[in-house]
DNA sequence: CTAAGGACCTGTCGGC
DNA sequence: TGCCGACAGGTCCTTA
């Protein structure tokens, strides 16, 4: 499911309802996730303390008493707060019951997701090897001349390697590209300072109208408390392959390229 | 080291 | 109507 508003936004909802709460019990009914879930797992969060609700990337990390939660949401992941215990369906992996009755539950009908306990999130291998938030100041057009310095890569993959900067996905960096004026397959070290400069401001402004909107692009999105958004953000290029670019009116190429699909306007967008 | 492709898994949709 | 392949928000891991 998510991109990086998604997961912020599933961070805001859930937040509320886990910090200052102890964890009473776990329930891992699917422990194959993206990586398997550990008999071990239940016993390190029960009877811990959430301090804080965190993310890092597009993980969302709970730092209990003693060591931290890292959860990822992978491709169809979803968090969501439910008031007191409900029968699971059959996608409900995992539920973390509250002190108060209120239910934290993992759907991932793909399980490409993963959660983890580890004694700090920031030194794990997972999350050390991050690159910048995109919204961060840390991520400019400076950090990027000089990453990029020597990559042939096609700038899209690079936007969306997380060594490079976190939480620009398929969708953002599609989107971000075309708002850029940036074709999609230049190689990553041919794009001048000014043209890194208006790739990093069209990422951040994304990024941000998405969050600000409750991170909806998605088709099956839900909120933490079960709300549904769907196209609150208008896109100006993803999912509209063959139809009018809508700033020139020529019809919008699409194409895979590191097998995502790809779609950019070839006038807006040139070579 | 870089770059490209496969792998993980389920569900849905379009074409024949 | 049914079957089969392609594709879907991610990203780590293997191979070249």
């Amino acid at each position: 499911m998510p991109e990086l508003p998604e997961v912020e936004t599933t961070r805001r909802g859930i937040e509320p309802y886990l910090t200052h709460h102890r964890i009473k019990q776990v329930i891992v009914r699917h422990h194959g996730l993206r990586w398997a879930i550990p008999a071990s797992f239940a016993s390190l969060l029960e009877n811990q303390l959430v301090r804080q609700v965190d993310r890092r990337g597009k993980y969302i990390i709970l730092h209990l008493e003693h060591g931290d939660v890292l959860i990822h949401l992978g491709m169809s992941g979803r968090l969501g707060v439910l008031p007191s215990f409900q029968p699971p369906q059959k996608h409900d992996h995992v539920d973390i019951i509250l002190d108060d009755g209120k239910v934290l539950r993992l759907t991932d009908y793909r399980r490409f997701g993963a959660m983890i306990w580890t004694e700090d999130a920031y030194q794990h291998p997972l999350i050390r090897s991050l690159g910048p938030e995109p919204l961060e100041r840390s991520f400019n057009a400076n950090y990027l001349l000089s990453v990029l310095e020597n990559k042939n890569v096609a700038i899209k993959i690079a936007l969306m390697d997380s060594k490079i900067v976190v939480g620009v996905g398929n969708i953002y960096a599609n989107e971000a590209l075309f708002i850029a004026g940036i074709h999609p397959k230049r190689p990553a070290k041919s794009l001048a300072k000014e043209e890194l400069t208006k790739l990093v401001a069209a990422s951040k402004a994304v990024l941000k109208a998405a969050i600000k909107k409750g991170g909806t692009t998605l088709r099956d999105y839900y909120s933490a408390s079960g709300e549904k958004g769907f196209f609150l953000i208008s896109l100006k290029v993803y999912g509209r392959g063959g139809k009018p670019c809508l700033t020139c009116g020529h019809i919008l190429e699409e194409f895979r390229l590191g097998q995502r699909a790809t779609v950019y306007c070839p006038i807006c967008q040139p070579k």
